[in-house]
DNA sequence: GACTTGACTAGAC
DNA sequence: AGTCTAGCCAAGT
């Protein structure tokens, strides 16, 4: 699709300041379960003032390589929001978002995280 | 146009 | 729990 790119930007807009959403969560919920790589690709040149520091992998630690040093900022700019990272992971089990379809009502679960991102 | 390279992941050992 | 493998597919060589 065309519009991948910013439907993944638009989307992660939503991501609610202390929470955090994987890349193969933002790819389902756009309804692409396998493109999580294209998520983490489109992130790479992602618009300013786009909270992509919001995106963790599937076991909410973060994906990107030492040779961009992007992967302190990105540590920096969650503990900021008060997303706490042990041994080198956010607990999905508390911080993860629980989908644009939050807004819409379900709350009391994030079991929709666990789906993509067990071991927790 | 073939081949490699990832901000990925689920599943199999 | 650590490694490997197979899908994934846009970009860069």
């Amino acid at each position: 699709m065309i519009d991948f790119q910013r439907a993944v930007w638009r989307l992660v807009g939503l991501i609610p300041r202390g929470r955090v959403a994987t890349y193969g969560q933002i790819a389902g919920w756009l309804g692409f379960p396998r493109r999580a790589r294209m998520v983490g690709r489109t992130l790479r040149d992602v618009p300013r003032g786009v909270p992509w520091q919001r995106v963790v992998n599937a076991r909410g630690g973060i994906s990107l390589r030492a040779a961009v040093g992007s992967m302190v900022t990105q540590r920096i700019l969650l503990e900021q929001e008060g997303v706490r990272l042990r041994g080198g992971r956010v607990a999905l089990r508390r911080h993860g978002w629980e989908g644009p379809a939050g807004k819409r009502g379900r709350r009391s679960s994030t079991k929709r995280v666990q789906a993509t991102a067990k071991r927790v």
